[in-house]
DNA sequence: CTTCGCATTGTAAGCGCTTACAATTTATTT
DNA sequence: AAATAAATTGTAAGCGCTTACAATGCGAAG
């Protein structure tokens, strides 16, 4: 089949530990010796085999990336967008990133375990369980975009607070008194931390925030704006409705346009992801920008920093940016 | 570090090799003797080393999704849609997949020879040469969404002239006789193809379309709106715009707002892929569902049938299917 | 010219598994 | 019960690499 050291070795008349040597730590040979190797190497098609190597090194320098999600869709823009910056820098250390949904998986430390993966970057709705499991053999963990009270592992995070904070910001300024929240049954952790953020800044604002203006609905479009024409229709309509999330905005914009009302004359939307959707609509919606690439670097860096028994920080938060548009 | 067979071996009294077969092929022994072995790796809390396995089998099962896209974006909902269902199917086959942009491997077919990759799955703008170099280090080649014209590798395709068909079929049945196309400068191969589709089936159709009624525009929201404004600002202003996708379609709609023209009543829009924006326009964008699901479980099944020295359909289309909603 | 130290290279023993082949046990047949 | 076939298990040789250790070559110092 594919050429092996032994035959490197023989057409460039050394051992094979020099081949080696030539390939994984070439200041151990002479200059002379390595041009040899390689354009024997070359001659022959040769690549060291990764497999071979492992096992001979015990060490596989391979990665993993679990989303753990319940919904249909898990590649979404936003994970995807981690994930793509995850590969690029996985690539630029060398190390093998091996992609997979937590469900794909149906034991996954075992399957983890069986492949040898030295280190795993977790996102989404993990369980504390997986985290301890993981960490009970020897697996580094990473865990992005959630957080497990009580559970010691490094986190990187976006700066939820301050995104919802500077959507109030923005929406007092404009001078809206009577803002609502739409939050969608998506993450529970990322909600949960919207809408206390919300109720905690609104409150810090001096804003009062009735009960029945903070609604929760299902995470797709039209449950989103059913909710949201139950929140418009209201006799003290608030002028100004923040959604959870880029979709949950959208479809308060649906509601709004169902109802006649102006957007953002009547009532001024803003959602939160910044994702591909907000400039397509009309108005452009206004959002808080998460920091993706950001935080796939961060996982990555502190994953590698495990791997090489460094420390990392427990807490990674990445700062958000609000992009106002014509919705607000 | 962990165990391994010998450890299982010395616990439950049998020989390696029987270890060996119990997991790998446990018609081979005793139903007692099985039951032995998973105890005692059970107790130590043993599973079988891929690396090594792949080591003494020589094969490694492992097979690769390469995207091959110059856009920012490699991972957009098309592809991640793809991806997912090549990870879900690539999971019941107990095959390894590695996913990557074929931007992040410097050598691709170089790296993917050193890992031990046994079969592609190219999906996007791959090149030809790309494909001959994986074929020639005998790598199994399936390639999804994309033709080369000349190269003989199983594509697996949407039906791009059908979609292109269903959309001037319904714009007809409407009563449009002046449609418009705008197509977008994404992928050359797909755009060609709804761009000749929509030239055949109108005229197929005995519809004429001017010269300025087909119009290119770079592949953002932004680009669209402009080249789309121009098109509702000739005098002779098409009822129907055909966008090359959805992000052209959507730009084709704020294009309309604009110009204060209503959809669907003074211009209807189509667009293609049904991509989660449409429910999240309005009026919602009638579009054509691209079944992506299915591309990648073919993708998955030609290439298992390649490695398995099967024989596979040089070309499948997958069906689409047309979802009409407010737009037109 | 010998001796020592360092740089370079070679020898060979694994890494954890599979599997051809041999040896043994068990079931079946005469 | 002996003979034969079939099922089960064991022995041991790799798979392609790395690396500890040994061996060699070379220049500098004595």
């Amino acid at each position: 089949m594919n050429p092996t050291i032994y035959d490197v070795s023989r057409l460039s008349g050394v051992s094979t530990a020099t081949v080696s040597r030539a390939f994984s730590d070439p200041d151990k040979v002479r200059e002379s010796t390595r041009r040899k190797v390689f354009e024997a190497a070359e001659v022959l098609h040769y690549y060291p085999n990764a497999i071979a190597r492992a096992m001979a090194r015990q060490r596989t320098d391979k990665i993993a990336f679990l989303i753990c999600k319940k919904d249909a869709t898990i590649l979404d823009e936003f994970y995807a967008s981690i994930c793509e910056s995850i590969m690029k820098e996985s690539n630029r250390s060398d190390y093998q990133l091996v992609i997979s949904t937590a469900s794909d998986w149906n034991q996954t430390p075992n399957t983890a375990q069986s492949r040898q993966i030295e280190g795993v970057i977790l996102g989404g709705s993990a369980s504390a369980d997986l985290v301890t499991e993981f960490q009970s053999r020897n697996t580094a963990v990473v865990m992005v975009n959630n957080r497990l009270p009580g559970v010691d592992v490094p986190y990187v995070l976006s700066d939820e607070y301050g995104g919802v904070r500077l959507v109030v910001e923005h929406l007092a300024s404009r001078g809206h008194k009577n803002i609502a929240m739409l939050a969608g049954r998506f993450s529970p952790y990322i909600v949960g931390e919207r809408y206390n953020a919300f109720l905690s800044v609104t409150k810090e604002f001096g804003l009062k925030v009735s009960a029945q203006n903070v609604k929760m609905c299902d995470a797709d479009v039209e449950s989103a704006a059913q909710a949201a024409e139950e929140l418009l229709r209201q006799k003290n309509r608030p002028t100004a409705v923040f959604g959870a999330n880029d979709v949950i905005a959208a479809g308060v914009m649906k509601a709004a346009r169902r109802l006649k009302l102006r957007v953002p004359e009547d009532v001024a939307v803003v959602g939160f992801d910044d994702s591909a959707v907000c400039t397509m609509l009309e108005p452009e919606l206004t959002s808080v920008h998460i920091n993706c690439q950001r935080m796939g670097e961060l996982g990555m860096e502190h994953l590698r920093a495990l791997l090489a028994g460094e420390t990392c920080p427990s807490v990674t938060v990445v700062p958000v940016e609000l992009k106002v548009r014509g919705s607000t």
